[in-house]
DNA sequence: GAGTTTGAAACT
DNA sequence: CAGTTTCAAACTC
């Protein structure tokens, strides 16, 4: 069978027939020396696609994001991969933190990675003991090891997306980095190479994810280009093939490679580093937020279980008192701080490129990402390029499929709720809550509700409150991680789309709604429930409808719509330059105008960096988090779930009724109507059975 | 910045 | 399930 897989990897590359054939022959040599390798073996044992149940370490990792479902196609060695490997790598983004606990009760170095931390790596990695500690081999091959299992553990998770050839042969390249590592256990390697080694593998991952996720958008011009000659899970491969060529490569000259490769390595630190950037991978710019955004959920894992093991989060101060009359909920405050309630903790079902975000966010400012892949604020991206595949990294986008399933709400939605302009009096709220700063974050202003309900735009959008909340009483911190994730689970309980996306969307494309022609307005799409105006017309912010940038529907129960968007009873306004009844309708014309203004700034803000959100259920994320190519969300708009309007079945079953208003969640009969013509996108649609129910 | 309006969320 | 209350964002001045 190895014979037969490594005939399929030669065969595959001669086939792509590129100048990289010698090094894939290098490659498939290597993969011949070390095919024996126990690790080699052991991935070649797995599934590219292997259902598991839903791990431990999703549930404790990242709570919060209930919505968030385990990788499906993780392999079962996934999870102390990511609880070993990511927690270090994370520390990359963050080499301040301070260590934590893997749930094995094992410390976690945080200073593996870039920063070479040696010292720290000495009192906290008990596996040094094998060799001397801060002795540059290990270090030189620990980077390398993580890497490649880093790596294979990736390879489950893309496995859906790739099949056959192309993942046997990701595994292989996976397997020949590791076997590259174990040849090289014993080389010699001076701390600076091992630095550079160092920043080499995370540069070389961060390319991998970067330039891969690009692929994943099947319209991002490197898609686009891409998909003229090989599919995305060809592409996909073919970048983890030159990474960990990459990563050999220089590893094998940085370590002094006792082989033929030391012969074409940099000898000084800075050229190594200058053939990084002149590696095949051109995306190595800005490249850091893949990893480190992976690496995120895991520090916060980290975080929780810390504070789950260690109790602190129950030390913390309690607001017992009832202050303004919240009885239930400082009873439920109140259960939870005593561990009554906590059994109830909604496992955190983090997928594996969900929940990424926030290092930015909880490293400046403090501020955790309750969700999966929340509010991250990275570089801004500065190519449309950039942004997408920066927002689909953010996006957490879980499954392969979910990045097939295109999902364009997202974009209108977020264009739709956030006034960012700086310039506009009436934008001052949105403005503020942008940031000076580029950070966009959601700042409330809850003074009774604790923070603690859906009325508190942070706890609705799944993220911590921060200090420039100027919210009272605030519990959705992390410090109240169990209060908030038993309040979540709470509401969830009663509403299982609570925290799910209020429009949808049929289709329409961002570039719909940032193009050029705003007749496109996505008035396809549909608030969930519908709205429930009487005074505003449907024309003001206070229409979840109109903020959401969507035309009321039947499900709407507003009186006097003139939702700009389309209305309820079918017809559209302007926005759609079809079906206008009333021309002379100054005010819904206004009304649009207007919030095409506020799109314009928001585009004229897109320097900013992309706000990946993370839907608070993460239920839902799991599924459908489909990310789409635009970021994020704004106040109240919330990244759907389900595919379309069509609620997963587990959701629409005790959802529809579980709304504690019994308000129709069911989906919009009327979605098309003039637009049926428009393509339905297909959506995350959860490929397999609730976990939730595993839990 | 304070006060008002509004409609969703929560409650009964 | 409907009606009411609570709440905080949106809005106005």
């Amino acid at each position: 069978m190895m014979g037969e897989r490594c005939e399929s990897s030669r065969g595959e590359r001669e086939v792509m027939g590129t100048p990289e054939r010698s090094k894939n022959s290098q490659i498939a040599n290597s993969i011949a020396k070390f095919e024996d390798s126990p690790v080699f073996s052991f991935l070649n044992n797995l599934s590219p696609i292997k259902p598991v149940k839903p791990m431990h370490i999703s549930q404790t990792i990242n709570p919060l994001s209930f919505s968030s479902l385990p990788s499906v196609f993780s392999s079962p060695h996934l999870a102390s991969l990511r609880e070993s490997r990511f927690l270090r790598r994370h520390s990359l983004s963050d080499p301040s933190k301070p260590e934590f606990s893997s749930d094995d009760g094992s410390k976690v170095d945080p200073s593996m990675g870039v920063t070479m931390n040696l010292d720290e790596h000495k009192e906290s990695n008990p596996d040094a003991n094998c060799k001397k500690v801060g002795e540059p081999p290990y270090v030189c091959s620990k980077l390398v090891v993580e890497f490649a299992e880093t790596l294979s553990c990736e390879m489950d998770i893309v496995g859906s997306g790739l099949s056959g050839l192309e993942s046997k042969q990701v595994a292989e390249y996976a397997c020949t980095s590791s076997a590259f590592v174990e040849n090289h256990r014993s080389v010699n390697m001076s701390e600076t190479k091992a630095e550079v080694l160092g920043n080499t593998i995370g540069n070389c991952w961060d390319s991998l994810i970067a330039d891969s996720s690009d692929l994943f958008i099947f319209e991002s011009p490197k898609a686009k280009a891409c998909n003229e000659s090989v599919d995305p899970a060809t592409a996909f491969y073919r970048s983890i093939r030159n990474a960990i060529q990459n990563v050999q490569s220089f590893g094998a000259a940085a370590c002094g490679e006792r082989g033929n490769a030391a012969e074409n390595m940099p000898s000084q630190p800075e050229e190594g580093i200058g053939m990084i950037e002149n590696m095949p991978l051109q995306n190595f710019s800005g490249v850091c937020r893949g990893m480190k955004r992976r690496s995120l959920v895991f520090e916060m894992a980290g975080g929780h279980r810390k504070n789950m093991e260690d109790g602190s989060a129950r030390d913390s101060p309690l607001l017992l008192t009832n202050s303004d009359g919240n009885a239930s909920l400082d009873k439920q405050i109140a259960r939870t701080k005593t561990g009554s309630d906590c059994s109830g903790l909604l496992p955190g079902i983090g997928l594996h490129l969900n929940a990424l975000a926030a290092t930015h966010e909880s490293s400046t400012s403090g501020r955790l990402l309750i969700g999966s892949s929340s509010s991250a604020h990275f570089p801004p991206p500065t190519t449309s390029q950039d942004l997408l595949s920066s927002y689909l990294l953010e996006s957490g986008v879980d499954t392969f499929e979910s990045l097939l399933l295109e999902d364009h709400s997202r974009g209108s939605g977020y264009i739709a709720n956030e006034d960012i302009n700086p310039s506009s009096p009436k934008k001052r709220r949105r403005k503020s809550v942008q940031g000076g700063d580029g950070e966009s974050c959601k700042r409330c202003s809850c003074k009774k509700s604790k923070c603690l309900k859906l009325y508190c735009e942070c706890f609705a959008a799944g993220v911590y409150c921060v200090e420039p909340c100027a919210c009272i009483d605030c519990f959705n911190k992390s410090v109240h991680e169990e209060i908030v994730l038993t309040t979540r689970k709470q509401i969830e309980s009663r509403n299982p789309l609570a925290f799910a996306p209020k429009v949808m969307r049929t289709s329409d494309s961002v570039s719909e709604i940032i193009g050029d022609d705003f007749a496109n307005t996505p008035a396809s799409a549909r608030h969930k429930r519908g709205c429930n105006c009487k005074k505003s017309g449907c024309l003001k912010k206070y229409c979840e409808c109109y903020q959401g940038g969507v035309g009321c529907s039947i499900n709407c129960r507003c009186e006097g719509c003139k939702n700009a968007f389309g209305r309820k009873d079918g017809s559209c306004a302007s926005a759609e330059h079809e079906d206008v009844e009333d021309e002379n309708d100054t005010t819904e014309k206004a009304a649009l105008d207007s919030y095409k203004a506020s799109i314009h700034d928001e585009l004229d803000q897109r320097k900013r960096p992309p706000r990946a959100y993370v839907p608070p259920s993460s239920s839902y994320s799991g599924f459908g988090n489909s990310s789409l190519a635009f970021p994020p969300p704004a106040p109240k708009w919330r990244p759907h779930l389900e595919g379309g309007d069509e609620m997963p079945h587990f959701l629409a079953g005790g959802g529809g009724g579980g709304s504690p208003n019994r308000k129709r969640v069911t989906p919009p009969q009327t979605l098309t109507g003039p637009r049926s013509s428009r393509k339905l996108v297909l959506q995350s649609i959860p490929l397999f059975p609730s976990l939730a129910s595993n839990q």
